[in-house]
RNA sequence: GAUUCCGUAGCUCAGCCGGUAGAGCAUAUGCCUUUUAAGCAUAGGGUCCCGGGUUCGAAUCCCGGCGGGAUCACCA
């Protein structure tokens, strides 16, 4: 039975019993009065040590120091870490001294979490410690925590492997407390932008992910099924056009952060869901929306980082406002050269074709820009830069340019060479607006993916009006990767997806022995990769002999050694098929 | 999807010119009343990712698979 634990394992649960002998319960149901924090004690008692002499604080243990009568630990909580010194004496003032020399020194483990009480002091070494005249379990620990050791700068045994790092996330905020920082950074930055946004006035609402008709973004879906409808639903890729119906609806200001589902590819800019935010204002347009983004943006980097200035791997990236402005075709002439103003699909073709960017045929004019754009431009602004006036082919969302034929009122800002928002002048103009969505259509026939599907109940909505209005999406997973430094997106969200691990088979030892191989050889079975009457199927009846029999000895069975006919009437088993299921 | 690297003890890693495993931390036992990643001593702990092949013999070499990383492609 044991055999699925390694041995620190098994002392740990063999831990729990003799504490529960001992008339301790390991995981009790009681609360524990907390009245200080690590960062608290260690900020303020140098100042005002009076107010540390009756300290009561709940942590984890993250390291034992145990010499004979006294011994140092450290617990860390939400805070930080705090040394404590327990001694016997004080806490076992009486002869019985079980709760030292058993309980503290065997029974607890690094990973258990305890309560303490006692008073601040400083040790002879000057680190600040709580003398401890009381502790409490809170919670026993069964498995070992991967302990990382660090010392100034240097650091031993660092918990880096981004696989278990993710799989195992409080595992990873457990030891790496700067991951846990990035995270409580996160959340202010959208706490930030949402109270920005209230300021304002703006109303914060929500709107559907399941949804019948998937808009608002060229991206593919991931698809599901509503059983009582019996119909087909999408996982929203976008918010925009239900928000625009609100706006149509007469709020003057709505906004939401959304999870939004795209069926594409991952990397370390793309997770399969990510969050947006996304901002409709009626009576703006998008020269107005820049300057709220300029100021929105600013506010988050003073809120996030406490500057403008934000260090993000070889750059220091400056959020303060103005932020450069430049058209897209300004852009790509500044970078490359060329002037692809009034070309036409087959010019932009060639112009592709000059700067090594790679084209097929699928590809519209719209997608053609937007390629050659996304080769030589982006990825060289590094500093927060509007791009702005987009073909109107790759927009069909956006309204037409007031002042420059075949180009809309959109812009995007990019930083550290990717687009953090994209923003335009909303069309309004349900006619229009009919005819970009047939536009896309021809597209899909040409064979694009993305092509953005014909929502007429959308159009429906605009056919009863909707004021000029300024719309928004800002990415948030990759604003925080800016804004905290990191350089994946897998490092901003908690559970990224991942393939699921692989299950183990479950009580393997029951399915066997219904099927009639001896009790007493099913865990030299398990131990020889054996774990259900299938996996018998494919042994060579010669090969499992010698294993279990060589596993015999390994595991001292006092068994007569195995003969190969009973070997073989294991195998005849797996033939037969397993009446119980 | 392509290329490439990686998968060894609970954790971090070494071993890889083939001879069935090693260190540090963690764990156990004993000693030590204020230590500083890290006291001293001893001990236990491994399906060397999985499957096949070559070989007398494979953690090591070859093939296939699974999982992961990086780069690229795709992707507002």
């Amino acid at each position: 039975m044991n055999n699925e634990f390694s041995d620190q394992e098994v002392v740990r649960r063999e831990a729990v019993e003799e504490l529960q002998r001992l008339g301790i319960e390991p995981w009790p149901a009681e609360g524990y009065e907390v009245n200080v924090t690590a960062t608290d004690i260690l900020r303020e008692f140098p100042g005002d040590p009076d107010r540390f002499a009756n300290v009561s604080l709940a942590g984890r243990i993250m390291s034992r120091r145990i010499m004979g009568a006294a011994s140092f630990a450290e617990l860390q909580d939400a805070t930080g870490r705090i040394q404590v010194y327990v001694k016997r004496d004080d806490i076992c003032p009486g002869e019985d001294k079980t709760l030292y020399n058993t309980v503290f020194k065997k029974l607890l483990d690094i990973g258990d979490i305890i309560g303490v009480k006692g008073f601040v002091f400083t040790t002879q070494m000057g680190e600040i410690t709580i003398h401890v005249k009381e502790f409490t379990l809170l919670s026993k620990s069964l498995r070992v925590l991967p302990i990382v050791k660090e010392k100034d700068d240097a650091v031993w045994d660092a918990f880096t492997d981004p696989e278990l790092r993710f799989r195992q996330r409080y595992l990873d905020l457990i030891v790496n407390p700067k991951v846990r920082d990035v995270f409580v950074r996160r959340t202010r930055l959208v706490n930030s932008m949402r109270d920005f946004l209230n300021r304002q006035g703006y109303l914060e609402v929500e709107t559907p992910i399941l949804q019948p008709l998937y808009g608002g973004a060229a991206a593919k879906p991931f698809v599901t099924h509503h059983n009582t409808l019996d119909m087909k639903l999408y996982l929203r890729i976008a918010n925009e056009l239900y928000l625009k119906r609100l706006i149509v609806g007469g709020y003057d200001g709505v906004y939401e952060f959304s999870k939004d589902f795209r069926n594409e590819g991952m990397d370390r800019f793309h997770n399969p869901e990510f969050t947006q935010m996304e901002l409709y204002v009626a009576y703006k347009d998008y020269e107005w929306m820049m300057d709220l983004v300029e100021e929105m943006v600013e506010q988050a980097a003073l809120d996030v980082c406490g500057s403008s200035e934000v260090s993000v791997g070889d750059h220091v990236i400056n959020f303060r406002r103005p932020w450069k402005r430049l058209t897209m075709s300004d852009a790509i002439r500044e970078f490359t050269g060329k002037d692809i103003s009034g070309t036409d699909e087959a010019g932009l073709v060639k112009v592709a074709e000059e700067l090594d960017v790679e084209v097929d045929p699928t590809m519209g004019k719209g997608k053609l820009i937007d390629e050659i754009f996304g080769a030589t431009v982006e990825p060289n602004l590094t500093q927060p830069t509007f791009i702005t006036d987009y073909p109107v082919e790759m927009s069909p969302l956006a309204r037409k340019h007031r002042s420059k034929p075949g180009l809309v009122e959109r812009f995007e800002a990019i930083c550290n060479g990717k687009e953090i928002c994209n923003a335009f002048s909303e069309l309004n103009d349900p006619m229009d607006q009919r005819a970009r969505f047939e536009a896309q259509l021809e597209l899909a026939r040409r064979g694009d993916q993305e092509y953005m599907m014909l929502d007429e109940d959308f159009l429906r909505a605009l056919e009863y009006g909707m004021p000029p209005t300024a719309g928004l999406g800002i990415g948030i997973d990759r604003l925080a990767m800016i804004l905290t430094n990191q350089p994946s997106i897998q490092e901003v969200i908690f559970f990224p997806q991942m393939r699921p691990e692989k299950r183990q088979q479950e009580a393997p030892e029951k399915e066997l022995q219904s099927a009639g191989i001896p009790t007493e050889w099913i865990p030299a079975l398990i131990k020889a990769g054996i774990r259900q009457v299938a996996d018998l199927k494919n042994a060579g009846a010669g090969k499992l002999m010698n294993d279990l029999n060589g596993l015999r000895k390994k595991l001292k069975l006092e068994l007569p050694a195995l003969t190969k006919e009973e070997v073989e009437r294991w195998i005849g088993l797996s033939e037969k098929g397993n009446p119980s299921s």
